[in-house]
DNA sequence: GTGGTCTAGACCACA
DNA sequence: GTGGTCTAGACCACG
């Protein structure tokens, strides 16, 4: 049975110029695919979310809808929030996380006519 | 003295989920970076490129003021915008570019507990 | 006499996302009308079928009246709850059943311009 | 060149104990389905469309948003809400609908014990 | 003009 | 107590 979690403000990164529900998404489909938030944890509610973060309960819900949708997280209705248990969902999530980074990177490579590679090298380069 | 240039609606791939303009520099950049609009050509006009574009020229203005603001464009009163023949404006870019899209890259990796090398590999496995 | 009954919690399958004293409804309706409760059982007690199925007796209780409602379990109190012994309950709840799944799907294949067999000539077409 | 859609608060029935903007995700699902949405239809603002049906913009927006997540709608930002213009989505979409209710049936009718046939037999007994 | 985000606050059903 | 829906109204970026 793994334990309840709460968090703080100051556990959240937020840039004011981009949503802060995705940025919340991001945020804690990160510390899922990081074992931080382990399958079956209860998420703090909805309402103890924005007092913590000091924003509107709207706000969380959508952020808390997003992951569900994605399959992350999984609401038992007047129980709470709770980080999936299916494992794979968790790992094809790291997957996806990864295959979007490097396809960007890929992208942006292709365009400007290097390789992965070559685009890392180009990165380190000196001044 | 380097050929003008024009170009067609089929030149760009747009996302209707962002920003226009911000889609024009990120493709206007890259044709720049691969040598493919050479330093001195001169562009389009704002108002041609908008027709062939089937775009509002205000877009179209946006994104050219965004690429003066990266120094790879410059504007001639009366005669047209240009890309930059400063030779070091371009490299310069290119590096930019590939130093933003790894770090991107390298914090997305972080986020999930990963070096860069991890996360490429992850994107590679199998399902 | 027909014995009397107990069930555990694999007996029930339940989704998150419908109330749950809903899919309780459902399932001892879809039990009666099976003749897997046959008339005249005597039910677990609201606290004791809280108890096996780790639910709320709230959320219990609610099912049960639900049912009294449709008349498919009577109680007699101080005695417990019972499935009804009146023979046309059953086959009357079959009909209504049938009845309202089959208006439901009517209704859909209208919605979209078929009749009921074109809906399910659609729903088995290839990819 | 697809003519704009008006609509009126009577081309919608809603009944208010279910959520709005889920009745109005399955009617605009179901014109689309019709073909009475053809592809590539603007469809009204979201703030005419709340106008006209009487109800908060933000409740539109979110049924506009389940469709778009859907792939039945693209919003081309600062120009509005249309018809996706492929018309395998389309095609998709109506023999989703079909599968759901079909399969709805046929867990009914296996859940007391009959086939689909012999429950639509059921629905059309007599009293 | 368009859609999108956020807030504050009410109300509801479910457990 | 939980999540979910809806409203009214503000503000923003984009075209």
């Amino acid at each position: 049975m793994p334990p309840d979690i709460t968090w703080q403000l100051h556990d959240f990164q937020i840039d004011p110029s981009r949503p802060l529900y995705e940025q919340f998404v991001e945020q804690i489909r990160a510390m899922i695919a990081k074992g931080q938030l382990p399958p079956g944890t209860r998420l703090p509610s909805v309402r103890d979310t924005a007092a913590s973060l000091r924003v509107n309960p709207t706000t969380v819900m959508k952020a808390y809808q997003e992951l569900e949708r994605l399959s992350l997280l999984v609401t038992f209705r007047g129980q709470g929030t709770f980080v999936t248990d299916a494992p794979d969902a968790i790992q094809r999530s790291r997957r996806e996380l990864a295959r979007a980074a490097v396809r960007s990177a890929e992208e942006l490579a292709a365009s400007i006519g290097l390789t992965l590679n070559e685009l890392i090298a180009l990165a380190q380069e000196e001044e």
